[in-house]
DNA sequence: TTTGACAGGGAAAACGTTTTCCGGTAAAGT
DNA sequence: ACTTTACCGGAAAACGTTTTCCCTGTCAAA
């Protein structure tokens, strides 16, 4: 039924050899008059090539597959919508894949998209070093988003969390705040540690010494910012200003600053990390950092585009900057 | 490089039509000895199956696509989770493309999806005629979710809307409420009015008569909920709760009744729809109506495969019900 | 004994491309 | 006037499956 090479052949009266080269544009020279006719013959025709009868003989197939942990969250899906735009414009669609943090599951979905042919594999906040070998040896090219190695040699996109970190304090700095309490993530997160020395570093910047009391662990979670303000405020109860790791601690700390009697952004000024949906719809809406997802997915796909052409195979880690969206909470709008 | 069917049948000392057979477990029939040798070859062989040579020859691929406007956006993710979980096991993967409301960029995606030869797609909360009849010409098998359709016949996977309105609006009346506003949301959307309707039901059902000074209109944002919530408070001030169609207008609601002087849920009760993020981390976390996102997308998955299976021609509207969530807002909890 | 019927298996076609050869023709170089 | 070269195009192989058609026994029914 679907119109296939060889009916564009006939109809043009030339052999299928020479549709496959023009509608490919090889180097193979064809005359330009048949070149014409071919190319309007299929048009009219609505020509469309069989992905699968390509693929087979080339081993590509202009789809790259992504493998998330899971595409549910705040982040991925708006990585994987960057990655979708760069690529579609150059013919490729996607195929996902949730893996949910099971090394076996990511195993098997890395067959199933060899055995589909793939032309690249991108891992979506996602890693585990057996999967990835498999692809080594089925050399396909793949990239890393999101997610920050200790050896350089991959090829990742990642926020450039220090520089974030710099934003926010430094725009607290700037309104004249000197006692910036701090709200670290979770031990062991590269985001934690890294967003730490972009806070100290501003600090220091500007010559405010660095006091450890003025930073508090949390949990990502609005309970675990809600507790760590409440540990600032009692180690240090004339803070002025309150930088939270991310949106949500910054939404439990103002919880907390307003149990205690404290107006934000009046007596206590907060900033967030990440531009969740939370932080425009918040009350005071939340001066944050964004966390630049959908470049990330950009530059990723990039990354994987240039690999799929046979560019160079030295891994790079390509650090993507956010922006600082300055609204309510932080007193300066 | 990788392990074809050749091997496998050269190690096992058959043809590749035994191979295959055995593999595919086909009705011709096999020897048992021969059929578990095949099978011990291919597995420790680890023969996977060349996806493009299968879909060349049988004009199936086990991929379904997925059409969206947009991958962002609080409901698609996790309606494209349920339509995963429900599609792997039985060994589809789904390749997944944002037309963005384009009908144009509909139809070219349908058009490269076919040519990969999927075999079925699913069109998540979006519907363009001259698109979908595309599909019927290439008779590949298509349900759509989270789609409401005028007149019956389609495959359709929607949420019950009016069963979740009389949750919420039942949930109020049993807390004793009897002065219930409702912000409705815009005009000529299916969940407006449907939503409505069940609010309304559920008063009749209770002797609550009906008072249309207490139903407004927002824009489903906090904005719009926040107006509306001023306009019933200066229509009826002594309303003692307030339904809102979904949660960003009851955030809104909450924050007029806020500004108004009153409070949330002691001086009136506050529900809203969809169970977004913002519910659980809002202050007072938001009593709410989910929106059964996975479910639907299971449910759709489900009559796709059905479809796909060859079922009934006859399209069917699943409905699929939300549940009530009781947090602080409505002051029960 | 003959005749099916059926179990078990192989050879080969077919799916729709891409690509490697190869064969002409015409223009250009000796 | 001959080779060389470039240009243009076709025939056919190959990619890895699935599936149709066929063959050979074996066994039970007639």
């Amino acid at each position: 039924m679907p119109v296939t090479i060889r009916d564009v052949a006939e109809a043009a009266g030339v052999s299928i050899a020479t549709v496959s080269r023009v509608l490919n544009n090889k180097d193979h020279p064809v005359g330009a008059a048949t070149r014409r006719r071919i190319l309007h013959t299929a048009e009219s025709l609505g020509y469309r090539p069989n992905v699968a009868a390509r693929s087979l003989r080339t081993e590509r197939s202009s789809t790259v597959g992504i493998i998330a942990d899971d595409i549910i969250g705040p982040f991925a899906t708006k990585i994987i919508r960057g990655i979708q735009d760069r690529l579609k414009p150059r013919g490729y669609l996607c195929v996902i894949i949730s893996a949910d943090w099971d090394p076996e599951a990511e195993r098997e979905a890395i067959h199933d998209l060899v055995s589909r042919s793939i032309d690249g594999i991108i891992f979506c906040e996602t890693w585990h070093k057996a999967a990835v070998e498999m692809l080594d040896v089925a050399s396909k090219p793949y990239v890393f988003v999101h997610r920050q190695f200790a050896v350089p040699g991959q090829f990742s996109a990642i926020p450039d969390e220090q520089f974030g970190a710099q934003l926010a304090t430094a725009h607290l700095i700037r309104a004249g705040h000197r006692r910036i309490g701090y709200i670290n993530g979770p031990e062991h997160f590269y985001a934690s540690e890294v967003r730490l020395q972009g806070y100290q570093f501003e600090l220091a910047k500007a010559g405010i010494p660095y006091d450890p009391d003025l930073v508090a662990r949390g949990d990502w979670q609005v309970d675990g910012g809600y507790a760590a303000a409440r540990q600032l405020l009692h180690a240090v109860p004339r803070l002025t200003a309150l930088f939270a790791g991310n949106d949500l601690m910054a939404a439990g700390a103002i919880y907390a600053l307003r149990d205690a009697g404290l107006h934000v952004p009046q007596d206590v000024a907060v900033v967030g990390y990440d531009d969740r949906e939370i932080s425009r719809i918040f009350r005071p809406a939340l001066t944050t950092v964004t966390l630049p997802c959908y470049e990330m997915g950009e530059a990723s796909a990039h990354m994987l585009l240039e690999r799929m052409a046979g560019g160079s195979d030295a891994g790079e880690e390509v650090k993507v900057r956010g922006q600082l969206i300055v609204r309510q909470s932080c007193g300066a709008a």
